[in-house]
DNA sequence: AATACATTTGCAAATTAGTGCAAATGAGTA
DNA sequence: TACTCATTTGCACTAATTTGCAAATGTATT
């Protein structure tokens, strides 16, 4: 049981429910940089967050490098599904800028990587 | 996007949870006190915790009499579906016991409405 | 090894949420 | 009006969460 209320209480924040979106939109992984920038929220609290992402397993990390990748969770579960559901049926308004902000940030991808860190 | 992180919030806790799913269990509103039966919580937690989810606009209430009954927000709502969705698909171990209480409960009405009250 | 940079962590302060009890409300009934 | 009973509320208390900053970690680069 405890693992479906710590889902939910993940949702009930507002900077965790941009970063799920974020991973929904882009529809890959990102960089901590690359979600700093598009939500425009200090890195510690950014990183603090997705650790609570991680602990409720909605989220998986990958390091390559210098770099961190986060993921939304590889599964077939019905419970996560109806939640990502949930959350991708939050009206696209209340994301426009956040999504903006990541496209502008992807284009300085090369080969598909993070290789700028973060605006000072 | 309040409304939003509202309803999230709701689900975070485990009582709320419980209610929620009487509530689709039953198919049908339930009475404070039926509720109370069911999950062997003191009335005046379930109260507050029924007021916070008639607040996030999950659940609606209708007095008849001495008794106020609840029953889940009707709606098409997308949103709303999937955070359904997602409580329905939480084992229904975890549910049994207040499933049962329920049931035994119901029994007890007259003509598909609460007559007793609370068991002292 | 020394430096640079991405990310996390520890800790204190501020805020928010949950619980328990006693008292209050509101409806029905005598 | 007085009384009973279902339900809510106010208040005090405790527990949990969030945030900010400074310091730490870990990896790459020179």
């Amino acid at each position: 049981m405890k693992t479906y209320l710590q889902k939910f209480k993940c949702l009930g924040d507002e900077t965790r429910i941009r970063i799920l979106r974020l991973l929904l939109i882009s529809k890959e992984e990102l960089c901590v940089c690359e979600i700093v920038d598009a939500l425009e929220i200090p890195v510690y609290t950014i990183s603090k967050h997705l650790k609570e992402l991680k602990n409720a397993g909605l989220i998986s990390e990958k390091r390559e490098g210098k770099f961190i990748f986060y993921s939304l969770t590889k599964t077939d579960d019905a419970f996560f599904e109806s939640i990502l559901s949930a959350v991708s049926s939050i009206p696209g308004e209340f994301f426009k800028t956040n999504k903006e902000a990541l496209k502008k940030r992807l284009k300085l991808r090369e080969n598909g990587a993070c290789v700028i860190g973060m605006k000072q």
